[in-house]
DNA sequence: TCTCGATCCATTTTT
DNA sequence: TGGATCGAGA
């Protein structure tokens, strides 16, 4: 007799049971693409509630916000209110808030400022003006720096891993870098795990209070951890090892941010006696989409083997579209919309638009704008992202945070007030050495006669005022403050005047201008309804929100009716359609031809299409085209109504994505031929370094770079060679 | 000394 | 497309 199972427990699968009930000890779920991962997560949380473990004492931890909050959501809807006291955020929430309570501890204040790649590249903008000839760039430097602390690296471990000279400058401009972030008590995104991490080691006994709260720790997309959030979750969970982590090795697509798919393969290794589970019934796409989307992954090496299974009907088949040309595909993807939807009355919501790479959007949207299909791009720019945003929330940094010199930087002439490079490579040069933030200098500097002194004055003035309003007011109040005392509102109000007169008559949507305006209004808004967690200080509530706005990701206004989703394959994780259209499967655009360098590139792109075609629940539709204008970043060629619509002069062939050989024929229809080629060789087949070719007259070889300005450089019994793409075949390798 | 317009350039994926 | 940089004019 047993007793009636608690609703937590209704509706499991036995593999989603013992995932949800295996509470204590390490344990890995390798869950595959709409196997019911966040189904367990959220149930999991509710058994370790019922087993009356403290919500306070249990930590998730997801990758998106999104995420966190659909889960925190769902937990809620399970157990009531008991779901506000768990800790459901991100990694770079969790520990941004374990940091505002602990980082005094690395000589920190607990003011600190959290970086952004805006503010970051202007740190090493200054770095780098020390020596001008240097061939490195702000961004070059910028992306190492990020690669080795993702991996959890510093200064002094890659001089002693590496000892090669050629980092030289570049380990110098990071040391430099990283005196920068301390002298404005600023952090980046990295150093919001790797700080913790750092504190953690050095400081036993906050670690031994972090590891006191959080007894039970639960990890969402664990393929996706990086080396940092590894270590992290290694010191918290040590002890006590109930550490629950769910994850799909053939869903890592992160690796350009360190995400190592080793963490997976290794857990057991890792954590001895780890309970592994396996989830594989997948309970979202059809067999035919699941046959399609299993194709194209089980080539990889490097992966767990596993079939994801299903008991659902095969349903249509995966439908293949080739098109003339991009435009085209744009075209009949908006009208293939607008057909399902009035033919299938399928919900425009129902439906998304996935690619590859963002700048893919736009030619989408003017498709899907001329058939008036509404439509929503997913993560676009976010409204932090907006310059107009930053600026603002720049001047309330500044005020709180007086060292924060990037914020000054920003905005000392910002809106114009007559404080240019000359004045301020003089304040640079006075305050590097006197050892002193420049607005300090500043201060110093107004007081003496001088060209810009009356500028500085009033701009210091300004800063002085907005201060004050920190000091008391709400995050609203001082929005308005930097909005409008400081004259911002006005310039682009003046601005917008100038636009709008400028191109009456013609039917021009918005000005920029206005467009920022609209921005504004969007923050001052967002700050008006913000609710502080609990009492402190009005600096700190401010503080509380600026965390949350900066880590936030896009506010999605979803029109009315529902509204096609256009978003990337990255953004596309964890979410599904019963309608999805995967588009621009061509050799360079998916597999991306950036990804095809590295020898690891094309099995991660590999995995995206796998994580794209798994979005489907019903009908997939994959759409490619023929030609490709040649030049990808030459302006939009304008529609002339006139002409007819002829072809734009330099185009040229694209070959299909390599991911499209070998698919089951009995699961697809369409456009076969110009999709799955089945005869001959498969066209110009993606090179990455290390891919083995012939060419008919050096003979066989290995690619060294598969992309030069001089062609194809491949090592030709050890002699490097450049070679044109189109000599070379690709010899298969073994499967 | 600052501002603004013209020109050139690179261009994946994101917390 | 947007950003950074450079030169002309204020």
């Amino acid at each position: 007799m047993s007793a009636p199972l608690p609703p937590h427990l209704l509706g499991l699968n036995p593999e989603q049971e013992l995932a949800v009930t295996t509470l204590d000890g390490p344990v890995l779920v390798l869950a595959g693409a709409g196997s019911g991962k966040t189904r367990v997560l959220t149930r999991r949380i509710a058994h370790l509630l019922y087993n009356g473990v403290p919500a306070e004492n249990i930590l998730a931890v997801t990758f998106t916000r999104k995420a966190a909050q659909e889960m925190k959501h769902r937990v809620t809807e399970l157990v009531g209110p008991a779901a506000e006291q768990v800790w459901v955020s991100t990694f770079h929430a969790t520990c941004c808030r374990i940091l505002r309570t602990d980082i005094e501890a690395l000589g920190f204040t607990r003011r600190f400022a959290i970086y952004d790649d805006d503010d970051q590249l202007r740190i090493l903008r200054e770095v780098l003006r020390e020596n001008p000839e240097s061939e490195l760039t702000p961004s070059k430097v910028l992306a190492r720096i990020d690669f080795w602390k993702n991996r959890g690296y510093d200064p002094d471990r890659v001089v002693a891993e590496h000892r090669e000279p050629k980092h030289g400058g570049l380990i110098a401009a990071w040391r430099a870098y990283e005196r920068g972030l301390r002298a404005a008590d600023a952090v980046d995104f990295n150093d919001l795990i790797g700080h913790v991490v750092k504190m953690f080691q050095e400081h036993p006994a906050v670690l031994e209070r972090w590891r006191e709260r959080f007894q039970y720790v639960m990890v969402d997309e664990y393929q996706d951890t990086n080396g940092l959030q590894y270590k992290l979750l290694r010191l918290l969970a040590e002890p006590r090892r109930n550490l629950a982590v769910v994850g799909d090795d053939d869903q890592s697509i992160y690796a350009f941010r360190g995400a190592d798919v080793t963490n997976i393969l290794n857990f057991e290794r890792d954590f001895p006696n780890a309970r592994v589970i396996r989830m594989e019934r997948n309970y979202r796409s059809t067999a035919n989409v699941l046959a399609v989307a299993n194709a194209v992954v089980r080539v990889n090496e490097k992966r767990i083997d596993k079939q994801l299974r299903t008991d659902a009907a095969p349903g249509k088949p995966v439908n293949l579209r080739v098109l003339p040309t991009e435009e085209d595909e744009a075209k009949w993807v908006a009208d293939a919309i607008g057909v399902f939807q009035r033919r299938d009355r399928i919900p425009y919501g129902s439906m998304a638009i996935v690619y590859r790479t963002n700048a893919t959007a736009r030619l989408f949207e003017q498709a899907l704008g001329r058939a008036r299909v509404p439509y929503r791009v997913a993560g676009g720019k976010r409204l932090h992202e907006r310059r107009e945003v930053r600026d603002v929330l720049a001047w309330i940094r500044l005020a709180i945070l007086p060292v924060d010199d990037a914020a000054f930087l920003r905005i000392v002439n910002v809106p114009p007030r007559g404080i240019g490079p000359s004045t301020l490579a003089a304040l640079r040069d006075a305050g590097q050495a006197a050892g002193q933030p420049l607005l300090a200098t500043a201060r110093s500097y107004a007081t003496r006669a001088g060209p810009s002194a009356a500028a500085l004055k009033g701009f210091l003035t300004l800063v002085e005022s907005i201060a004050d309003v920190a000091r008391t007011g709400t995050p609203a109040e001082l929005v308005n403050a930097g909005l409008v005392r400081t004259g911002y509102r006005d310039m682009l109000e003046r601005l917008a005047q100038e636009e709008e007169g400028a191109r009456r008559g013609l039917r021009a949507p918005r000005s920029e201008s206005r467009e920022r305006l609209l921005h504004l209004g969007q923050l001052l808004s967002d700050a008006a309804v913000f609710r502080a967690p609990d009492a402190g200080s009005a600096i700190e509530r401010t503080q509380a929100w600026l965390d949350q706005f900066g880590l936030a990701e896009s506010e999605e206004v979803v029109p009315e009716g529902g509204a096609v989703t256009l978003l990337t394959v990255h953004n596309a994780k964890g979410l599904e359609y019963p309608v999805v259209f995967s588009v621009q499967l061509n050799e360079g655009q998916f597999p991306h031809a950036r990804a095809l360098e590295d020898a690891d590139g094309l099995s991660e792109e590999r995995r995206l299409a796998y994580v794209a075609f798994t979005r489907a629940m019903s009908r997939l539709v994959i759409t490619r085209s023929a030609t490709r204008a040649s030049n990808e970043f030459a302006p939009a060629k304008q529609d002339d109504p006139d002409k007819p619509p002829g072809r734009a002069p330099d185009r040229t062939a694209s070959a299909p994505s390599p991911f499209l050989f070998g698919l089951p024929l009995d699961a697809v229809e369409g456009d076969l031929p110009g999709m799955t080629p089945t005869t001959g060789a498969p066209g110009l087949a993606p090179l990455t370094v290390g891919s083995k070719v012939s060419h008919p007259k050096h003979g066989a070889g290995v690619v060294k770079k598969p992309r030069d300005p001089r062609g194809v450089i491949v090592l030709f019994k050890g002699r490097p060679r450049a070679v044109a793409r189109e000599d070379l075949t690709l010899v298969p390798e073994r499967r």
